[in-house]
DNA sequence: AAGTGGTCTAGACCACTGA
DNA sequence: CAGTGGTCTAGACCACTTG
């Protein structure tokens, strides 16, 4: 293939297999020519050719088969990406609390840890517009050696706890949305009516063996808004 | 680097270097050896060192500056993957209706149609033992030649919908998260308490340049139970 | 047996970054 | 300037699928 401009062959190809599929020229499980026949048609290499299937490939639009083919991927419209900041813009508004308490029977469970075991709460309130929108509540083991967290805990948000006991990469988190009604402790110290419906975000930070390592509840009452999520694909 | 086993050998520089990161020897906004210093490492070829850092880097670890060189990227705990599949294994426990209305003031503004264009609603109540546990509405404009839309809506999957007009790759969706009290529609429906508090999924369904061609919401009451979401690096 | 994708080699030229 | 990653070539051998 020649190249008229500064684009790169394989992104050219790319792009016309892709724009042949979100027309509906190439459907979901139809086959695409092989990656000799694509060569010899643009005048190229397989490893170029290659080079936009990968690309092809990752942006979900198609997958291989090997000894037979690539085929059109069904595209995944139920998987949303969802993007869930810490507070980042309610530094100053948030008011915090530290204790330390007994773990007791639910959060023990949670942690893997006896009922009786030490551990750090962490609550904050989040306000906007002076108005409180959100309850959020962490528990984290207490562990011998651990920093001042009294200190570190400017820096409340989670993973950054969290990557004080383990390196950043070495675990991940499970979230869940539901349905409660505010706690007593939440509606007093957001002044506001007890047993209001609230969503809740729970939180829990697992290391690589799923061990859960660190557990987070947030109430988010109606005035906190939406949270938003996508499905897509590149184009 | 000898091939002592059937693993291809960028298979094994990739997790060489992904148990680095892991570990946290190599801590994110360090800088990785180069492709050249890797490949006399491991006695092989800039190509197939590339593929190692290629894989690394489309799985979040890593990412690269030409001129530059490879860096460990900061991980991205706060995107998360939120699977939302639709009643799937409620096609018999769903009860469906089917009207055509005019669109009104706030469906039409969402559609971008005008109040008065004519909409398919299509209702369904989804039932688990016995139980009503979500009230879902999707609304559709009506076009000219259109397939026979009742016929088509056992297969009532919102995607499924959207694709008989566009083709699968051409749209996409955003979906919103909230917090509403029942409808009274909903709650004579479900035969349950108005004003009961419900989650709200929203859902848009969009094409390529981002017009609502599918507007969903859907009550979730508590017993639903709670939607999950991962975030997190595969090893 | 022929065709497919998966892996790998040993070069090449380019644009970019930093000393 | 030397070093980096980005692109590209023209081959090669392998395991797998299909006729």
């Amino acid at each position: 293939m020649k190249k008229t401009t500064g684009e790169p062959v394989y992104q050219g190809i790319y792009k016309e297999l892709r724009n042949q599929i979100v027309k509906g020229e190439l459907k979901p499980g139809s086959i695409l020519p092989s990656e000799n026949e694509l060569a010899a048609r643009y005048e190229t290499t397989r490893m170029t050719v290659r080079k936009s299937l990968q690309v092809l490939e990752h942006s979900g639009f198609i997958y291989s088969w090997p000894g037979k083919g690539y085929y059109v991927s069904e595209p995944k419209h139920h998987t949303f990406t969802l993007e869930f900041q810490e507070d980042e813009s309610a530094e100053q508004s948030s008011f915090r609390e530290i204790t330390m308490i007994r773990a007791g029977k639910e959060i023990g469970t949670l942690l893997g840890i006896g009922a009786s075991a030490r551990v750090w709460k962490i609550v904050r309130v989040i306000y906007q517009d002076g108005e409180a929108i959100a309850y959020d509540m962490k528990y984290i083991p207490y562990q011998k050696g651990m920093p001042t967290l009294e200190k570190e805990i400017n820096y409340a948000i989670f993973p950054d706890i969290v990557s004080n006991q383990l390196p950043p990469f070495a675990f991940h988190t499970k979230m869940e949305i539901g349905l409660e009604a505010l706690s007593e402790e939440a509606a007093l110290a957001m002044k506001c009516s007890t047993q209001e419906p609230v969503m809740v975000l729970y939180r829990y930070f697992l290391d690589d063996k799923e061990r859960c390592i660190g557990y987070g509840k947030k109430y988010l009452r109606k005035s906190y808004g939406r949270l938003k999520a996508q499905s897509g694909y590149l184009l």
